[in-house]
Order: structure tokens, then sequence, then C-alpha cells
DNA sequence: GCCCAACGACTGACTAAGCAACTATAGGCA
DNA sequence: TGCCTATAGTTGCTTAGTCAGTCGTTGGGC
């Protein structure tokens, strides 16, 4: 075990984007539970709010997020008991149904997002000088799409996951 | 809610952090998988190596890592049962007690390492020419700073934390 | 020297999430 | 038509982590 190991400048690379982001995502959290929510819900609430219809089947919803499919049967359970989603048959397919954002949900959102996107300027592109932020961006852009094939999906594939033709 | 928001820079910008973030985790637990270690424990361990005499005082740990003191107790007792670890009482303050990495542990992580680093070179700072991965880590770096006041403390502040005097 | 507030670690109770198994439905093919 | 395999969602079980409370220890103020 080389002690030079932990100076490796890999490291200190990675280091900084782990601690940059979980740095962010506390002070996140810290924002979403003054409105009630935990990050996950958050993300579940932005996912379907804007799909069309503010809908979505759980297993796309799944796709979309992190969490598996069992994981999204859970969060959607607990936000259908907090009057924030409901769900809906889906009439085509009896076996798939859809997690819809109630007027609840959609007002809880609008109340959070406002001072999400304060925090995010705040901490976050605020702290750079627009050129820097660009070249962050740019690197962040690449190694996401290395990393995360299919991210950019959403914008680009004739039928991106979640869109079924039918329902 | 206006359609737009979803298009705001500030998603787009903390999407991008995110998404290169998690993609990146997710191919380190993959690796660390393969010798039986969990991100967390592997954190631990790095943490503990690259301090003074291996060992680190369970708040001091809980400090350096994302988890509460009970989290670390926790861990500690999965990793001290693999033979990963061991306790050992604090000699000057019987209330303390030290995390110890063993010669197992530290050939674990001998054992870990290569391959970890071989895939951050992969996915991360091998996926941008030296200039954009520089202009990258400053980005990141200031943000980090913003967000996580502290991370820099162990190489200039005068006494780091989990590096007490005494003990 | 004696309190007593603060501290360090641990524990019990709980929550969130994953995996594997299960049920119901869909759809292709003999 | 009737299988037979694949898919969608849920559930049981397990694990990791938090919070709040506990116990022993410490150290400053009187």
């Amino acid at each position: 075990m080389d002690q030079n190991v932990f100076d490796d400048p890999r490291i200190t690379a990675i280091g900084l984007l782990f601690e940059a982001s979980a740095g962010l995502s506390a002070r996140f959290a810290a924002q979403f539970e003054e409105h009630g929510l935990s990050a996950v819900e958050f993300e579940v609430l932005m996912r379907l709010t804007r799909s069309p219809g503010h809908q979505l089947r759980m297993t796309d919803l799944a796709a979309q997020t992190s969490l598996s499919t069992s994981g999204v049967t859970r969060v959607v359970d607990r936000m259908e008991r907090d009057g924030l989603l409901r769900r809906r048959a889906c009439p085509s397919d009896r076996r798939s149904s859809y997690a819809v954002v109630t007027a609840a949900g959609l007002s809880r959102l609008d109340d959070t997002l406002p001072g999400h996107l304060r925090i995010i300027e705040e901490w976050f592109t605020g702290q750079l000088a627009p050129a820097q932020l660009d070249a962050l961006l740019d690197g962040l852009r690449r190694v996401r799409d290395a990393v995360h094939p299919g991210a950019t999906a959403g914008s680009t594939e004739p039928v991106p996951a979640g869109q079924p033709a039918d329902c």
C-alpha cells in the first residue's frame, strides 16, 4: 500500500465530483423537507409532471429514476397515501398501471421548485463565471454520455422509453 | 406549472452533475462487489488507511464519511466481523475507540484499488482532454468548496478533524 | 473535591430500498 | 384454439441506514 496512492490525481478528481454532488444533495434535501418531500419523491413528481398527461407507467417511471420496479411500487404507495399521486389502470393493457400526478401533487411541486432553482443558482451555477460553467457542463456531459448511455434518449430516440404509442 | 421549467438550464446542469456522478457510482459498485466490498466499506478502508496508524476514532470516521455515528458503529461491526477492521480502545479517553485496519483489510484494499483507478481513468478522467479535465476540476472544486466547507480541512487546518494531538 | 453538562459509542425501533418469488395478463405460434 | 413464454406490478424477506434514547466517561466551574 503506497501512501502516494491517496494523492493520485484520479482519486482527487473523483473525490471532487462526489463531494460536490453530495454537498448539493444535502442542500436540496433540506429544502425538500421544508415541503414534506424526499429527494426521491421530488424526482418522481418532476418525471411524471414533465411527461404527457402528467403520468407514466410504473415500469417507465422506474426506468427514468434510479429505482427498481418494487422501489417504484413503494414510493408510489406512499405518495398515493399522501395524495400527491394516484394510480390509473391502463385501458389497453390490464397488466400496466399509470402513476398520475394529482392537483395536490402539482401544487406541491409548484411550491417546491422556485426554492430548488434558487439553491441550484446559489450553490452551483452561480458559483462560476458563465464560461467556466460552460466548460464544467461540457465536461460533465461527456462523462455522463460515456457512463450513462440513454440519458439523452428522451430527446433523440423515435420512441423514448415511457412513451408507448398506445394507452 | 410552466412546461418550460423543465428546460431551465439550472435543471439541466444539476441533472448532468447527478447523472455523471450516479453513473460512475454504478461502475464503481460493480467493481467493488467483485472484491466483496460495498462503496461505503471501500470509503471506510480508504479513510482509515490514509490516516496515521491506519486508524481513526469512530466519531472522526463518521465526520469524514457521509455516515452518522450510529451508521459508523454498524459498518464497523460488519467489517470487524469480516476481519477487515478491529476496534481498539483509546488509552487516553475511555469513551473513545478506534477503528483500525487489519492486514486483511489492507490487502483487500490493495486488491481493489488498481481496478478502481482503472475505472476512474476509463470512464472519467480519460474521457477528457487534459485542459478540459482541468477546467472541469476547477469548476467542481469551486462548487465543492462552496457547498462542503471543511472538505479541504485535512490538508490546511492546524489540527484537522480526526487527528487529536493525544492518543 | 464534587457536580453536572457535554461527549463518545452503542442500541432499539423504524424507514427505505433491493432481490426473488408470485400472480395476472398479453401475445406469438403450433 | 390452446399453450407457453414474456411482461407488469406487487409482496415477503432481508439489509443498510437514521433518529432518539441510554450508559459510561470526561472536564470545567464552583
